[in-house]
DNA sequence: GATTGGCACTCGACGGCAGGGAGTGCTAAC
DNA sequence: GTTAGCACTCCCTGCCGTCGAGTGCCAATC
């Protein structure tokens, strides 16, 4: 593939960036292949197609370029699109409506998760891609409070607030009977005891206090210790971790005009472990992140592009917000929104627990 | 359509019945259409196929057959189908594995919703169509406590819990403060005092005790019932009611072996409102439902068939299981699979129900 | 030396056409 | 009532020629 192995950005003159530039865009635009004729007739180049075609052989031979088949036109590579991205791309500014339709669905916010659907919803309209959500887990981080509420006989629920503001709640089934005010008696026990520990922290050191002597003689310590390991086990679902939302916004894109192809596409988004696997990949770096096609097993296959942000910083609920379509779209204006709406959730969290301290 | 206004089902004689059943079980085994020869090679008539021809020609005049073309063979109407299920169709029995795997997820249970995911995944699995459940709602129900936790300074979280054992939660934010025993207090004293009724009622109740004497001193009383207030309002979410599990299932199916088949399927399938509307038609209905094609407009324009049953019983958490898919499917196998479904899962919530009294 | 017009070549898309096959309806014979 | 035979219809497939879009290359031009 590299014929030159020192090669590198700048050994493109400015008009090859020009074309290269303006080639991306209208692929962009139509889908279609391009031809030296249709970027001579745009008219931002005083060539003949002639010329064109003499620097569309250039970027091809760079593996910027490439032709479906013999007598067509040119389509970028994944290597075109991430040059465009890093050295070509002038983002656009977002409108005033994208603006403000973010900054309403994230003032509204109340729970976090709830918030994270609708931004992720929206930014899936906004863009016309599929939207996606990698929701915070309490794992890595301290937990703020236990609770317990007796919703029948023998059902309990418990509510775990993490100190990044998630809030996980789950019903356990027990043989032991507890009242309210024992339940709410535990609850403020195992969080005066707790808080400010990670989960796991938590179970090593309920598991700790059954050997200890007090734990023997004390019927309502034991009790207390069982629900609470009951509590702390088995938080983390991971398939639900992954949102995805209007993953019909892709059906009316031309890559998905053959049903094979839409097939594909379908299956490889239930792979959900995979997708999984790139976000988090993603956590550790600020800013925005963007993946194209090969740059990764997962959309090599599948000619994605992920386009995603963290949100949240290192003391917060740290997940990504995003979105994921075919490697041709909008980058130019899909990257500011994105970029923003993680920011404005950023920014969002980072109010709210200053509120509450 | 109907050449005979007083046309009913024994119009068909028992070799008609046969032919017809022949044909559908044919139809539904490949997707093509049968022709004459392809019965008489099948072996179980002892007639040429110019005889199956005349049988298969009185059938098309009676609406229960269709040829999508002269000379192709024919393909059975929804009024074949519906002949089909009513007086020709012989159930198949579970298997043992169909039967242990519904029993088991059914008997994991913990919460309601999860167990309503899990087995209507499974169902999607078993039966390779797309599993529905159309989840319970609080509303028409008695609620038996409210009970608040703080999460917050500012956010409280409230756990209202049926007589049907549905449990919602949601977060509201409050410029008013908590302390934990308060809440505590308020759970007790709102539960005490409403539980019982529906949400409506309560949120009328509520109000009125605004307007007693009381409320106007008692500072306490004042924020308790604000806090009811806010609990008991926009309970149900619309939107998550309906689940669709497994609609990738569908897609290998060759009724929709073309991209624009798929596409408006999937759109259609985003239209949750109207798949409510028709599984909210039958609630009131005990037993397995089946609706198939042009009995309903949203089925209709998709072909669709639905096969659904209620789960619960009248006291009890009331709601929807079943499958739907494509009008060819095998309903001999799929509809004692949600008949069995929906009756484990009512035995479930009884038993449930009887342990907690 | 860069640019360009011209030209031959390649390839996919499209349409018309013929042949084969599958299936039916009808009729006449059994 | 059943069946064989036959004519007819329609779809599917492969074939072929044409058309158009696009390229690569070369020689002429500025």
């Amino acid at each position: 593939m590299a014929q030159r192995l020192d090669m590198h950005d700048d050994d493109l003159d400015s008009r090859a960036r020009e074309v290269l530039r303006e080639i991306i865009l209208q692929h962009i635009a139509s889908g279609e292949a391009i031809s030296s004729r249709s970027l001579a007739r745009c008219g931002r180049f005083r060539l003949s197609p002639a010329s064109l075609r003499n620097v569309m052989a250039d970027l091809e031979d760079l593996g910027y370029l490439q032709q479906p088949h013999t007598s067509a036109g040119r389509v970028p590579t994944d290597r075109g699109y991430r040059f465009f991205i890093d050295h070509l791309m002038k983002s656009h500014l977002l409108t005033d409506a994208e603006r403000h339709a973010i900054d309403d669905q994230v003032g509204h916010a109340s729970q976090i998760e709830e918030v994270l659907h609708l931004t992720s919803s929206l930014l899936s309209k906004l863009s016309d891609q599929i939207g996606v959500v990698f929701m915070p887990t309490l794992l890595q981080f301290a937990i703020r409070s236990i609770d317990f509420i007796l919703v029948a006989e023998n059902k309990i629920m418990c509510v775990i607030v993490g100190t990044n503001g998630v809030i996980v709640n789950k019903v356990i089934e027990t043989r032991l009977a507890f009242t309210r005010e024992e339940l709410e008696k535990i609850g403020r026990y195992i969080t005066s005891e707790c808080s400010g520990m990670t989960l796991d922290a938590i179970r090593r050191r309920l598991i700790r206090l059954t050997e200890e002597e007090r734990a023997l003689h004390d019927e309502m310590l034991r009790k207390t210790i069982a629900l609470g390991i009951e509590a702390v086990n088995d938080v983390a679902p991971v398939e639900h971790d992954l949102y995805l939302e209007g993953a019909s916004s892709i059906l009316l894109k031309p890559e998905y005009s053959d049903a094979q192809a839409m097939r594909k596409t379908f299956l490889a988004l239930q792979e959900k472990e995979k997708l999984i696997e790139i976000l988090e990949s993603f956590l550790s770096e600020d800013g925005l992140q963007i993946l194209i096609g090969s740059e990764s097993d997962f959309t090599q296959v599948h000619n994605f592009s992920i386009v995603a942000r963290r949100y949240g910083n290192q003391s917060a609920p740290l997940g990504m917000v995003g979105i994921i379509g075919p490697m041709r779209m909008e980058y130019a204006r899909i990257a500011p929104l994105v970029d923003y709406l993680g920011r404005a959730l950023s920014r969002k969290i980072e109010e709210q627990q200053e509120r509450e301290l």
